[in-house]
DNA sequence: AATGAATGAGGTTTCATTCAT
DNA sequence: TATGAATGAAACCTCATTCAT
């Protein structure tokens, strides 16, 4: 009855909610959501099947929980504060970073919602809303007061936001497609891409003098 | 028996095949290949459940199917003789040009099989070594050439064509989310994203003299 | 394709669709509508499950069909002309009967039905829609006739008919809760019943010259 | 631990599960003794799940509790004393009145073991033995009674105790479907039925001088 | 005595595939 | 070759019951 027994059951209960969570996580991206039965996911997480269900109403019901960790996850990484990168490469650089990190961490999860989202129109909405809307209006936000500052050209900021999205997203894609350069050289790739965004693939400019020279070519 | 009724009978087939294949390709896209039934495929192609086995081997083997006529479309596409546009800028606006249309085209091939490609592995190799490996092929043979002639930077051509292709898969991304922008201002997207392809989002560079001036901010 | 074959295969279709009502009856009264399980019916059937499916949409449409036989049944009962019973007792005589032997006939599915009629309210509307009204309206416009014509005290119609429907009811009840009596006394019953009706249990009446005198105590 | 406290803590376990068993017959006559579930009865009771098993062994304990309830409630009726009622249809009528009050006052509970007695050897027979026989064997003491007494006329009691029983579980189970006349116009119903039983529907007998000419048609 | 999370057997239903016609 | 009824494995989910707290 004390705060402290009460805690210790709802973390106990919060705890199996995270371990069943993971485990449906990683079977859906590695077979698929329709391909993984309740049955793989009680054993992964080592719970009954009967367990599941007093977690989550639902099969789908788990997809949206692991999506709405998924949102969580990305909110964090957003509410950093943002404002001291005024330099513009500075927080490309940044972001590109920061997209990298919540792959990595969040790949299977990623994995097992967007394949559905291709097909399932309330997901597909709720990824819209709440992954892709907020990016890019941090984003656009973000171009306006560079902008302002003069510090890019005058390209349409609500434009520009989708080129970055659709790079940052295409990215993943590739990632999940195994690409061997996309997983190898992301370091590299970053800088190029870095350096593409900024100053074009225009011959006429100067190589930017910088620790990647390596995605220059003689 | 004549080779005459033979072609008729074979003509006859190759129509129900394809028949078929586009009415589960549209079912695939609308509810996704798993909350699609063989019965759905076979009501929408106006023939028996059995017949479908007649044409293809099982559920599986349809979205192989699919799969291929994807291949085969976009090979017709990349057949085109290309080596007439030798101006980088002329090239990557064709090429924007022609993934819309292969987009527009095959939207319902493309979405039952990304889908899937996502959790299968199977059709993931496929789809890499058949349709992104040969986009990249080409590209890097088309950056190289512009290179050599000095007509680009010197940036690593395999790196770009990732950058190229995350671009255009990141597009169809939202564009499937139905990301108003990207589904109502696609000529300003695509100009804007040439512009910046090439020129970068830096300041001190003109904005190009040229049709689509909305993409710039006064 | 000729009328005959076409009609061989529907006659076998029929038939199933009996076979597995009759048997879901049987079960359905034997251990009750919950505690019989699809399989249990499709093994009694000697059909799968699946095949179950193909004839009924669900596991309560299964018992909606029965009802609809005991319906369909009936009515041939009281299609049956009865215009030329002019004579009360003769009437309510064949009326016993009828319930009787429709009681024999259909002792499985009218259980089956009753039992969840008492908690099914779509299933009790139509019990008491299809089957109750139907021989209250019958009823009723014997007795108006034999009103008219001076046959009958003058008792409200409308409520002698819910005696009658009272009284066949209850004795089926007592039937399945196997009272001895009304099992193996039925005519002995019927007999007494048709009396008390016409001429009362008070004194004073002379008993009628019969061929029951076994309800008739020395 | 002092007799007092023992008496209060037996008497607030009698009155839970009093509760609990009033909770389980009014969900059983809403929804079916099936569709019911355990947490259903747990949360109308206030009380967890755990807790029923510490009163009742079973959910089907449960319901043979409610027949319990239902043979106790009977019984205090019957214990009745009717030894002063020596007419035949002032008995008839308290009788009928009796019935009413048991049914109104009992109404959830009856129907919920109704429909599982159709269904259930057990509770069918438990029914039989411990509600119908004893019912049936006062009625017939008294129609022995009254017979020897020359206040009825010479009717085997045993079938006319069946016509009885029938009627009054007939109009039961017409209440329960909502039959419209048997729920409003219950008193003219009850006067119509004694005037049957007592003199018959044949003509050339007086209507009785009484209250309820209203079952009397002109 | 009371709780309610955990259980797992078993229920209904779906659906890809087969095969006799 | 075309059909579609039959199949049965397997999916998702429910719920009466148990037991550690």
């Amino acid at each position: 009855m004390s705060p402290t027994s009460t805690t210790r059951k709802e973390r106990r209960a919060a705890e199996r909610r995270s371990l069943i969570l993971d485990s449906a996580a990683r079977l859906f991206a590695d077979k698929g959501f329709h391909r993984t039965t309740t049955k793989d996911i009680a054993e992964a997480a080592d719970v009954s099947e009967g367990t599941l269900y007093n977690y989550f109403e639902s099969k789908d019901d788990l997809l949206m929980a692991i999506m709405e960790r998924l949102v969580e996850s990305q909110d964090l990484g957003l509410r950093l504060d943002t404002s001291l990168l005024s330099d513009p490469q500075d927080f490309f650089g940044w972001m590109m970073d920061e997209r990298k990190r919540f792959v990595d961490n969040h790949r299977e999860m990623l994995q097992s919602v967007l394949s559905e989202i291709l097909v399932n129109p309330q997901l597909r909405l709720k990824y819209y809303q709440q992954m892709i809307q907020p990016s890019m209006r941090m984003l656009e936000a973000h171009l306006q007061a560079r902008l302002k500052q003069g510090q890019l050209r005058g390209l349409a900021p609500d434009l520009v936001v989708r080129l970055v999205v659709a790079v940052t997203t295409g990215l993943y894609f590739l990632d999940v497609l195994q690409d061997p350069l996309v997983r190898d050289r992301w370091d590299d790739l970053a800088a190029m891409i870095k350096e593409v965004i900024f100053e074009g693939i225009s011959p006429g400019r100067d190589a930017p003098a910088g620790q990647n020279r390596s995605v220059i070519v003689e």
